[in-house]
DNA sequence: TTACGATGTATGCGGTGTTCACATTAGGCC
DNA sequence: GGCCTAATGTGAACACCGCATACATCGTAA
């Protein structure tokens, strides 16, 4: 009986699964999110989860999903509509800083395949599929909405997992910072480059 | 004794067990790239592979070296020297390609810290990443090929990890080509879109 | 009040990574 | 050739994991 003072039903064990999670994800890494361990945080059987989520990865894309609706809260925060390049740069350090600051959550957003099964998740990334597709329509109204937010998102996200993955340098968030916007700048001056060739 | 035919000493059991790890990533994905599994595959007890590896990452990591070394044979084969836009649209067009028919391997190549430890590791992405800079340098004479290279990089290894993640369309190859082309292009065109907002 | 459905528990199975003491063998040295 | 040592492989054991199954407890609605 794990429950020393406790009543004998939990109240929210689902919720309560969920933050020991995000609170294991953070301490360990991915490694240490175990169904066990977070039965055991959340002071209750190891098979007490299993009322609230059908398996391991149900846990998983609870947590993803949850992720993705901070990093749209987060990216909606550095600017709600960004319609400049010079805003569009910032919510790409947003994103990346994101992804920094919490790498596990971010490699659990994106490390398997989403599956169709959980609608949790897929609806939490539409949303930022939406949102990315707004700031185009936004800063570039001429434009193939749809290719060039695939562009905007991938560069970004590109940058976000080379920067996690110690391909780029992290050693202060203002570098970091700097090479995103660098990154983004480049978006509008490599043709420069190009036509330079050409000419 | 699992060797039934054999002799007590494997012979080289090291790369046997990097051939196996491959074998299994391929069939199970990383879930079932377990060292008992390799041991088994391999035709050897579950604690022999410890004599080559340190533990279980460090054959993850030979693992994720091996898949660096083929990436950057299969970006030369696509091309050895790109220097306009069609040859890098090509080379990013492979990049993708080779991560889609090895989703496996390249969540492996990329999906923990690239440990300091593994120089083999390092070695390997440093090559890529010169590869991608002779690129740019070829291709972009007059521009900063420090940032523009993380730029293309990020662009292309963005896009790859959206498709792998079912984020964008993957039903056939030829979709996911043209997408990346078209993604590549918008390098070159969005400013256009761009000053013509601002004209 | 009582019966039932929801929630949590206890137990057990097969799998995993890793350690440790031990067995076997290849290859250098006399 | 014969021996010794270091390299290599084995086996048993520990702690952990996901998950299934049978059982205990409890809120609630009839």
């Amino acid at each position: 009986m794990p429950q020393a003072g406790g009543t004998y039903h939990h109240g929210d064990l689902r919720a309560a699964c969920l933050r020991a999670a995000r609170e294991l994800l953070e301490e360990d890494g991915s490694a240490g999110l175990s169904l066990r361990a977070v039965a055991r945080r959340a002071g209750v059987s190891a098979t007490a989860p299993y009322r609230h989520y059908a398996d391991r990865d149900a846990l998983v894309s609870a947590v993803a999903a949850q992720g993705y609706r901070e990093l749209a809260e987060h990216l909606a925060a550095a600017h709600p509509s960004p319609t400049t390049p010079d805003e569009l740069a910032a919510v790409a350090v947003a994103y990346v800083r994101f992804a920094l600051e919490r790498p596990a959550l971010f490699r659990v957003m994106f490390a398997e395949p989403c599956d169709p099964n959980s609608e949790e998740r897929v609806a939490a990334t539409t949303a930022i599929s939406e949102y990315v597709r707004g700031m185009v329509r936004g800063a570039f109204p001429g434009a193939d909405v749809e290719a060039l937010s695939t562009t905007v998102w991938a560069l970004v996200h590109g940058l976000a997992f080379l920067h996690l993955d110690g391909k780029l340098d992290t050693s202060t968030p203002d570098v970091v910072a700097d090479q995103v916007r660098t990154a983004v700048q480049a978006l509008f001056t490599a043709p420069a480059a190009l036509s330079q060739t050409r000419a």
